[in-house]
DNA sequence: GTGAAAGCGCTAACAC
DNA sequence: GTGTTAGCGCTTTCAC
């Protein structure tokens, strides 16, 4: 049997409310008699019990994280650094996987609504009403999506796929294809924004694949079309997609990057293992989980009204799946706008 | 305000304990009264607070789960199998990381036990009196390391290893060199066990080199080792360090299989999308994550004393990191014995 | 600076 | 089948 506050006050021969202090508010305890309590605590293995203290105080000192795919690697390094930032502050995480699947994610919100301060909602597939709706249920704190009034992190992704356009259109291509993430994704249609905006000012021609599973099966899927839509360059949702799409396409005899140039967003570990080393847009996932840790410790402390929105930078990695189109390729244009 | 009991109960006209009942022992109460109850509750978007039930009841409805390094590919599918498995047991998942570090995993399990029925146990750092001392506090399921009397999920490593040996030596090689992993690990005590008894029994020489950090990094660090060490096959601790070794190697002019052949442990993705594509032991870490997960909840219901030993079988994957020993190598044995 | 008493939201005997 | 009562472990007034 666990030792309880009660315990500590028969050993140290003081009340429970003073032990309860001397955990709580220690400058409202005589020295002496803190130490003595302390020393009981420490001698009995006493540590308060927190779901208890969550009772009456309303704080739990947890909080919730719920990802799409705890399998993506682009989750897991945001995950460790969230974790380690919410430990040093002395909080708990509970961490939840929605399977990319909406109601998962609403049902978790409203489950975890009373265990935790606050949830971390990583790239969510709801939609923004539904999001506003539940945050008056629980403090939510938005990574990679921006719902107006909701405080949030997010990674600039629109800057570097524009920038990655523009490395596209550097090297000569001028048949760009968008591989589209899932249905409900934020930084997708970021994504789209940035890149339809920078091809237009440079004359290149768009062609929008997709909506697509963002996993490597969703990159091999479109392999083929890609092959047909007589693209030349191919901006993915993220690294797996590119990376499926690679493989998929070395099967089917095209070379990356002689044939056709890849490039993919987030620059996960995987990205500069393979052959050729994945051109990627990189994503600070560390600093974004812990940038959103804090904004929810502090969002769940006094000021619950602080709806600040942090953009964190992008970076173009250039390595070795893109380069100029191939010369002799004969010019075939297939599409000509923005497909959904 | 989030809705409480007694919302309800006024809400409904019946008493506090008619509306407890009607969530936690629905067949107690009429089904008048009860489906009168869930429709106020309902409507008031009441759900009962876990905190205050756990309280009283003893059972929180959580469990915890204690991996040494979330960044480390080998642990998300495992994580992500035990949460979507506690999931749907009605529990929730606290995931922490102790990078590497025994004091810190000793510390979270203190840190969790009052808030858990149990924790799960990850490749643990701590050495077994501690590990055992610490489940009269909490109950606890190991995974990856066994600890007489108390509940386990273990992989078959040495098994795999086993098999891992035979075929470097069906390949014809003689000196293989051993790339331990960090200390305190069950699993390295485990491979070298299986792998000193499979080589002796066929006459090859072991070379011990480590402990190592589990890491890419551990394997790239010993890299010129290896090379020196005249070895011409190595089994590493686990993928992650043969990938580091197989780059490492590359710098220096050492090609993989042709010179040196490489063996990891675990099967991890990446394993199969490097080139070579990487041989390795696979392991079912899903099916360790949900039968851990089993493992707890039943041995945290009635039956306190279940100490079952689950053993998950392993395989070999032979892919294109082994191939025979270069025929024109001068046989040198710098090493006789396994090195600590 | 410390004790007494009330109560957080809920469950579990025990009556009726 | 439902209401009453006590109390899980703790914090927080309010006295003294």
């Amino acid at each position: 049997m666990p030792a309880t506050i009660r315990d500590v006050a028969r050993a140290s021969g003081v009340h429970i409310s003073t032990v309860s202090r001397t955990f709580s508010a220690p400058h409202l305890v005589n020295p002496e008699t803190r130490s003595r309590v302390l020393a009981c605590a420490e001698n009995l293995g006493y540590r308060p019990n927190r779901a208890a203290r969550a009772l009456i105080t309303g704080r739990t000192h947890n909080v919730g994280l719920i990802v799409a795919d705890l399998a993506n690697p682009f989750f897991p390094p945001l995950i460790k650094a969230a974790e380690s930032q919410a430990r040093h502050r002395d909080y708990h995480i509970f961490v939840t996987d929605t399977n990319e699947d909406p109601a998962v994610e609403e049902e978790l919100i409203h489950a975890l609504a009373k265990q935790v301060d606050g949830i971390l909602l990583c790239s969510p597939r709801l939609n923004n009403s539904l999001i506003e709706q539940l945050s008056r249920e629980v403090p939510l704190v938005l990574i990679n999506r921006q719902v107006a009034g909701l405080p949030a992190v997010v990674m600039d992704v629109g800057q570097g796929a524009r920038l990655a356009i523009e490395h596209l259109i550097g090297l000569g291509h001028h048949q760009i294809g968008l591989l589209g993430g899932p249905r409900g994704s934020w930084t997708n249609r970021e994504i789209r924004r940035a890149v339809t905006a920078a091809a237009r000012s440079a004359d290149a021609v768009l062609t929008g694949i997709g909506p697509n599973q963002p996993t490597e099966a969703g990159g091999a899927a479109v392999a083929e079309q890609v092959r047909r839509s007589g693209v030349t360059a191919v901006l993915a949702y993220n690294d797996l997609m590119a990376i499926g799409l690679i493989e998929e396409l070395d099967a089917l005899g095209v070379r990356v990057p002689a044939d056709i140039s890849v490039v993919g967003i987030d620059d996960i570990a995987l990205s500069r293992r393979i052959r050729p080393r994945l051109t990627t847009v990189a994503n600070p996932t560390p600093a974004a989980g812990r940038a959103a840790v804090d904004m929810l410790l502090q969002r769940a402390g006094d000021d619950r009204r602080t709806t600040a929105q942090v953009t964190l930078q992008t970076e173009l990695v250039i390595r070795d799946s893109t380069a100029p189109p191939p010369a002799t390729r004969t010019a075939v244009v297939l599409a000509s706008h923005v497909k959904e």
